[in-house]
DNA sequence: TAGTAGTGGGGTAATTGGGGGT
DNA sequence: CATGTCCCAATTACCCCACTAC
């Protein structure tokens, strides 16, 4: 196989968290610049959301936000 | 596997980094053109990254870095 | 030694970021 | 206050082929 992944958490892309909440990606950004989602930048500046705290959210599971 | 491991630090593969990163293995090489990233060379011109810096770039600890 | 997967290199299309306006 | 859309610039993803890694 290849690439044992250290510990990776799975990381979603905006066009992907976008789709799962019918939203524009320009509103995840935004709720990423809230500090409503957390959000893990690229070293080129793009934005990729932890894929648990998604799924939680669209689960109508509240949570402690962090800032961002 | 494996021999001894005299003192090297952990390296990681292109692959490696790109999944942490959830981006295409093209684009970390692109980062360690740019100079975002440490990269340490094989002998026959691949590269292989130092995982204590990925990991502290993925948790948005910004670091010193020199040129390339 | 051979075979398969991954990587490097270059080039081009698609996303994303940012500000601003509805 | 929150979301969708237009602009442009930057970053990222996928196409090819040749070579390295294991």
């Amino acid at each position: 196989m290849t690439a044992r992944t250290p510990d990776a958490e799975p990381l979603l892309i905006p066009a992907e968290v976008a789709t799962m909440f019918r939203v524009d990606p320009k509103t995840v950004t935004r709720w990423a610049k809230a500090g409503k989602l957390t959000s893990i930048r690229t070293l080129g500046g793009h934005r990729r959301y932890r894929e648990a705290e998604v799924r939680a959210l669209l689960a109508g599971i509240p949570q402690q936000r962090g800032e961002a």
